[in-house]
DNA sequence: ATAAAACTTCAATTAATCTGAAATTTGGAT
DNA sequence: ATCCAAATTTCAGATTAATTGAAGTTTTAT
């Protein structure tokens, strides 16, 4: 059986035009390196060289110079690929967050990452959390940055922070006149904008004020611009309402701390993530750490 | 150092899911296949496959088996093209020979040959003998069928065959009339057509009706066509007046068998030929024999 | 012709790989 | 949940392959 460190010595024999220069580059004796080229030339039935002195190729030495030159380049291409790809210098990720995070916490984290490991692609979306769930059940992405649903089985969850409600008004609104922490209790003369977050709120205060809402908007764009408009205020995880980027609107933080929305780490439970993703997943862990003193609360 | 044989017992073990199987295909106990997977993940810093069982890649496991799987295909067909290459089963041999040999023994040498050696590129081509000399010199050419010139330094040479000289006539000439071998003193009364192969008879005889000649043709077809067109007779080797296909000359050999053409079979001294060309060179020097009882007088 | 350099050969050593038995782990079946 | 059978891993010894260093041979250059 022809081995690779075979043509590999042999490409160094003839490409240094003598033995002992070539044993000195691949690191062993020229008795050692003599050996394997006659193993090389006994399989193949024919010499290599044309003397002993090892300076001139024969027309077969010539054809297997060619050939095995451009194996072992391929061969370290391919080793070095997959050694890079071992130790998370290159690969893909595909990541999907909920918007509030991917205009948030994301870049702030990606910023440090992308210096290191700028051989990785990283693809990231944004999208709702049913979506993000949707898609890592179907192996889509590699990482989701979502609420935690019902259907998350086979998924692996970990809490990544939490993020208090509050509500969002204009600046001329009765309710941007004060501060501190809101009861419930001080927004029910007030008109709702619902919006699919904060429909997620158990409290039961919260789920009468949203019967009573006129309007549900699904998008933050609109909701901001609705507010903005003076058509109600809304309730939203602090996180979301940095997104307005007009920055005219005012919020308010609940004193219900158990309004509050739970962001998770997700990824698929029996698929090991590719050394990229993980070296990110640790990232956005770590980015945590970091982000979170700033506004939202830790667990 | 990742090794050739490491990545090809993964892809085996990989592509069977388990490791007995794949230790059977590979030769070898499930234990050394363990441990040479062991080696492989080792060296990667992470696992390979999501179970103890071999039957579900990580994402790094399908990326090496990805990597691995065409690189084994590509190393495989390097081996292939190597082995062939030695054994003379492909490869590209360029060979030229004079036009009377090009004409009669070469095809019949290569009619055996090409079935045997179906791969092999053979490029043929005629041309006088100085031009073969001069191609060998080069490298352009590896085999020449040709007379030895002068400048024969650096070629090794082996004798083919040798070829009588004769006279061509036209069938209504005065010497097509008698039969069996002529002497120079025949030859005095009548027009010659000398041509480059007359003029290497050192006899001299010869040399007094070469300078009384008044035409001298460098190519056989026109040659055939002069003589045939009764502006003389000519002298040349009984092999080059088979290429007559018009079959209306007559050929008369001389008695002198000085006068004979040596046909050689010229190579680099200083060049090894690739296996298909030694093949070939053995297969022209076989056919001779073959060849030789029909009409040139072998050596 | 001679000496130096380059290569080969050979036997002993070293390193790598493999094996077989025992232990451990796994996935399925009860 | 517990057990069983199959699969895999581990380990120490055995086998095989590769390497070395010394001595011998060939080649090239002086």
């Amino acid at each position: 059986m022809l081995k690779m460190e075979v043509l590999r010595g042999f490409v160094v024999v003839a490409r240094s035009g003598n033995l002992s220069d070539a044993a000195d580059l691949l690191g062993r004796t020229p008795s050692a390196v003599s050996m394997m080229l006659k193993q090389l030339e006994d399989h193949l039935g024919e010499p290599l060289f044309e003397t002993e002195r090892k300076n001139r190729l024969t027309t077969l030495g010539a054809f297997v110079f060619e050939q095995a030159e451009r194996q072992l380049g391929q061969f370290n291409q391919t080793v070095r690929a997959i050694e890079d790809y071992a130790q998370a210098r290159q690969g893909q990720v595909r990541l999907a967050a909920v918007p509030s995070v991917a205009g948030t916490l994301l870049p702030q984290a990606l910023a440090r990452h992308i210096d290191i490991f700028h051989d990785v692609d990283i693809e990231i979306r944004d999208m709702d959390s049913a979506s993000i769930i949707h898609e890592l059940v179907r192996n889509r992405i590699d990482i989701g940055i979502a609420t935690r649903q019902e259907q998350t089985s086979g998924l692996h969850s970990v809490l990544l922070m939490t993020d208090a409600f509050g509500i969002l008004c204009p600046p001329d609104h009765p309710l941007a006149k004060g501060s501190g922490p809101l009861d419930w209790g001080a927004l029910g003369d007030f008109r709702l904008i619902a919006n699919s977050l904060s429909a997620t709120i158990s409290a039961d205060a919260s789920r009468r004020l949203h019967d009573a809402a006129l309007l549900t908007a699904h998008n933050l764009i609109s909701l901001y611009g609705m507010v903005r408009a003076g058509l109600g205020i809304t309730i939203l995880p602090e996180m979301a309402c940095r997104g307005d980027s007009a920055g005219a609107l005012v919020f308010r933080p609940l004193s219900d701390q158990t309004a509050r929305r739970e962001i998770h780490l997700l990824k698929r439970r029996d698929v090991t993530l590719s050394p990229a993703a993980q070296r990110l997943e640790q990232t956005l862990v770590d980015a945590v750490s970091l982000f979170g003193g700033l506004s939202s609360g830790s667990l």
